[in-house]
DNA sequence: ATTTTAATGTCAGATGAGCGACAGATTTTT
DNA sequence: AAAAATCTGTCGCTCATCTGACATTAAAAT
């Protein structure tokens, strides 16, 4: 099965490239890999599994704000900038990264105006991508909210197997609520109005996305 | 007066070279740089006034994501990517921008491995932003969204004149409550409060930031 | 396998904030 | 300077959504 191609991977040249610039280093599920606050003195790149990035808000909830995938290279911008983690990283299931040292990066980069250009794309795209996410936040109610995170993860995270869209995160649905700013309950009663609509199948935490244009419809 | 700092704005080296690679061009108060949907084959640099970043919502309403102001780029993200304009982009005075085709600057990040990092920690730093923003939407009511706008905007765009910090963006009610994702009554009801105890002062469309404490107190 | 922990389904009550409306003030245009 | 357009202040009414609570179910740990 393949991973989700276009959105922000590194092709297998540049990967290469990485590969030979850092470290292999496997990470169990749940294991932090950088928290909020640390210097930001290394790069990695997404091998196998998922990688989420979260912020810690004042109440102690996480606000998941991306989900990296395989090929994606992760703690980019604080390394570049030579700052503070924001963010947290945290492995989703087993994850194998590649780690990369800050003087690498920019040694690569520096020695590779390809590679640099592929950077600033991706960190363009990821940009365009989280403005697109302010928009939304701001202009949709909860209902549109959800609609949206859940078509977005379908195109990012999901699996088409000819009849629906699996989706393995299995993010719970307080994860769910944090990542679009509403309370639990309410993305309870919002899921089991669309599985009882038929639009989506859950078995556990797995969801399958039958209709996606049932889903659209919660988008007006 | 000094033009602010740090925020991603270029340095003079950098500013020149982009000069010698593009041309000057005056823009009026009001006039469309780019818009949504266009081609993106120019990025910009902004010389004097300041440029708005807006996306349109489903029903008509301008959401801003972004203001740009002396010394940084506009239109970077998508004209490296070669896409669409994913967002409009306004004159909020009159303007001077150096204008660039997406060919010279791909040549000058090329030749120029210092300012291809530059820009991508430009890019990166905006990334960082845009996320700290999302994390302020789904996690603050409107009264924090507001004060957060408010303070971020003081950082960005206020002049300290001792006696308070002065905001001369003229942003309507209307333009700020599509800011943060709530109703223009709702602004001013916010702005009242504020006045009334001294936290602001306002004088027309101007805003002067007394006491920035008492704005931070919104937030908890 | 059993126990412990965490996640989900559901509900009643409280409320923040949206909506429409309109008068008055300010800004922009003519 | 006058007219037109836009923005601000304010008020009920209404409703979406939050809170907290608790039983039920599923997942993780032992």
């Amino acid at each position: 099965m393949e991973t989700n191609h276009k959105f922000f991977a590194l092709d297998d040249c540049d990967k290469n490239l990485v590969r030979m610039a850092g470290l292999k280093i496997n990470y169990p599920k749940g294991q932090i890999i950088f928290a909020s606050g640390e210097y930001a003195g290394l790069a990695y790149l997404v091998e196998t599994g998922w990688v989420k990035i979260y912020r810690l808000a004042a109440d102690g909830r996480k606000i998941t704000v991306a989900i990296r995938h395989p090929g994606e290279l992760v703690g980019l911008a604080e390394t570049l900038c030579n700052s503070r983690r924001s963010c947290f990283a945290e492995a989703m299931n087993e994850v194998d990264l590649v780690v990369l040292k800050r003087d690498s990066l920019l040694d690569l980069l520096r020695s590779n105006p390809r590679l640099a250009l592929k950077v600033a794309e991706v960190l363009g795209g990821r940009l365009r991508e989280a403005q697109a996410t302010i928009h939304e936040m701001v202009s949709w109610p909860v209902h549109g909210r959800l609609a949206l995170l859940l078509l977005k993860l379908a195109e990012r995270s999901g699996v088409d197997t000819g009849n629906g869209i699996e989706l393995n995160l299995r993010l719970t649905h307080e994860e769910i609520a944090c990542m679009i700013g509403t309370s639990r309950p309410t993305v309870t009663s919002i899921f089991n109005s669309l599985k009882s609509e038929k639009a989506i199948l859950m078995k556990g935490r797995d969801i399958k996305i039958i209709y996606p244009e049932k889903i659209k419809k919660w988008i007006r």
